[in-house]
DNA sequence: GTCTATATCGGGATAGAC
DNA sequence: GTCTATCCCGATATAGAC
């Protein structure tokens, strides 16, 4: 029970981890995430299904490894594309191409995935309280995003911009994922599209003609539940 | 094989086949939709499970049939009560109160459906071709919600809203669905705000200033694959 | 054409032996 | 921790009663 013993155990359980998260992912990749079945993965990664199972709850519980292990590894390429980018549009950009670059390998099971982002009881919903801790990694890139940026927003409006644009980026993703246009051309004709008027309308916002309007939507914006990044 | 012969048939046929609808609601409503088994619904409803599946080809299709007849008897309701309402926040109201006081009795169950809201390649998914048909009745009434109102909206945009107010009330019929605060008072707080959002934003959409703004919300508009009413 | 009974399969999940 | 055996359920197939 030393700590040599204790570490060599825990390092060789971490592998067979690792080789059956693997094994799922690489299957999901190939033949999506239905198709694919628990029996396959855990011949795949040379294990009884019942060890699949002792290590991963459910088939579910794959995926949910994959999005706790992507936005790990993001989180420093958001940091370092972030230190760099100027301006609101570019900054935004910059955190959408890093999620673009690492999620295109797995675009095809990643809809597997959003079918549930409408259901925020399920957990692997992007709006679930299982993967809440996610969403607020990516509450601070958006309000470092604003917080570097030259836009000043209407004091009023700026406690929910982090959050309005991680919808914002939410939209677009899911919208990638089910854009079927050749190469996506669809979506980046959104992604440029929507942030020259993301920007517009922010330089817009503090102009006293439409103070009713923006007072408006900040009232209708009172009756969500947001987070908070982390004051 | 005379008519009398045939349409005696087909009406004991038509009354199993509403058994078993009738059988499979009741207990979506009781247990929802994952926990009922077509076993079980089978059972309630007195018929073997081989008779369940003649009926419907699967458990989803049992929810499409609810969809179905959802949308041809609240049809006539919405008719009804556009042809009562004036302005366009009553008329986009009337029509969604229909949809709440319709859907009330099943909206904990309708959870599972939304679950897939957000997968157009779903059968199930509001935004699916399989429910094509139902989105396009619902289309017409949003069109002619608009076409009764007095309010005057810009050329350019104008084609655009019937969809853009069939995506309105879905997302408001989403947030209800999923609404967990008391008697979902959330909701009736959202339906309001956002009517009065929605009027004003109408109103000084076609205010000169604002011109660069439509304009490119009219170009991102472009980028989407709009589906037409009736024109 | 309508319906029953029953067997079977595929696949997610679990129990318990080792 | 790992495996085998098993359960449950959605779905399918089949054979046949009426």
């Amino acid at each position: 029970m030393c700590a040599v013993e204790k570490s060599a155990k825990s390092k060789k359980s971490e592998d067979t981890r690792e080789r059956i998260l693997e094994s799922a992912l690489a299957l999901f990749r190939r033949d999506g995430f239905e198709q694919t079945t628990m029996r396959e993965i855990a011949a795949e990664a040379d294990v009884a299904l019942g060890s699949a199972y002792y290590y991963f709850a459910s088939k579910e519980a794959l995926v949910m490894a994959f999005y706790e292990r992507a936005s790990r590894q993001m989180a420093e390429q958001i940091t370092d594309r972030l230190s760099e980018a100027q301006g609101l549009a570019n900054r935004l950009k910059a955190i959408l191409d890093v999620k673009f670059e690492y999620f295109a390998p797995n675009r095809l099971f990643l809809g597997a995935l959003a079918r549930h982002a409408a259901d925020p009881e399920h957990p692997l919903s992007p709006f679930s309280k299982e993967t809440a801790h996610i969403r607020h990694r990516d509450l601070e890139f958006f309000a470092e995003a604003l917080a570097g940026s030259r836009i000043s927003s209407p004091k009023d409006l700026a406690p929910y911009l982090p959050n309005l644009l991680w919808l914002y980026q939410m939209g677009v993703i899911l919208f990638w994922i089910s854009d079927r246009s050749p190469e996506q051309t669809r979506t980046w004709q959104l992604r440029e599209k929507s942030l020259a008027l993301l920007v517009t309308a922010l330089r817009l916002a503090g102009f006293p003609l439409l103070r009713p309007l923006r007072k408006k939507i900040i009232d209708l914006l009172t009756t969500f539940e947001w987070e908070t990044s982390h004051v």
